[in-house]
DNA sequence: CGCATTTGACCCGCGC
DNA sequence: GCGCGGGTCAAATGCG
């Protein structure tokens, strides 16, 4: 089954890092607007981050990365290039499972074990129509308890979840709390049982 | 009974 | 041209 996250807005905010790799999910689930991810405050660490990870993907463009030092939690963006579009968005996050609900449906097409780690990689595709949104799971090869999930693409519609997401963070970007006089949170946290 | 997952086969690009 | 590694397909299987 899914991961067990708690869609409650403020945590997902506050306190992600802490909690399910939720908010690096759906921030990765290419609902996530390029202006965002612009005018994030993206940290370095990015070259630390790509050495880590071992991608092995040609010398990929990085738009943007943010890490949180406490959690070691980390994504980058490569493509775009400056460009409106994220070719790709990746993540490196703490989780004891490896199915995490990012609010999208996703349907398993493939499992492949790959040279550059012990652990085998998961492919995922997003099972709406018409939406090609792929992405890759797999297991961090040095450090077992993070999980590497890597978007390919943007999706072409929204996910309810996602929209409740968007609300929340629009405005103060997507690390904000929200408002103190927004929604109350418990009318989302409903949907999203743990 | 319908649908998602599993898993080996197949395909393709790339480096030697 | 060949072998390898990575990505996808699709038939079989399992599950709700």
């Amino acid at each position: 089954m899914a991961a067990s996250l708690g869609l409650n807005p403020e945590a997902v905010f506050t306190s992600y890092t802490s909690s399910p790799p939720f908010m690096s999910d759906y921030v990765a689930a290419s609902f996530l607007p390029p202006a965002v991810v612009d005018s994030t405050d993206f940290s370095a660490e990015l070259d630390d981050l790509h050495h880590h990870l071992d991608y092995s993907s040609p010398a990929p463009t990085l738009a943007g990365a943010r890490s949180d030092r406490s959690e070691k939690q980390m994504m980058w963006c490569e493509g775009g290039g400056g460009e409106k579009r994220l070719g790709r968005i990746g993540f490196r996050t703490r989780s004891e499972v490896e199915i995490l609900d990012d609010g999208f449906k996703w349907r398993k097409y493939g499992k492949k074990a790959v040279k550059s780690s012990p652990n085998p990689r998961n492919y995922y595709r997003c099972s709406s129509e018409g939406c090609g949104v792929k992405k890759r799971v797999e297991r961090d090869r040095d450090d077992p308890r993070y999980v590497i999930t890597t978007y390919d693409g943007v999706h072409n519609h929204a996910s309810p979840a996602a929209a409740a997401i968007i609300q929340y963070g629009g405005g103060g970007g997507f690390y904000s709390p929200p408002h103190s006089g927004s929604p109350s949170a418990a009318s989302y946290s409903g949907s999203f049982v743990l």
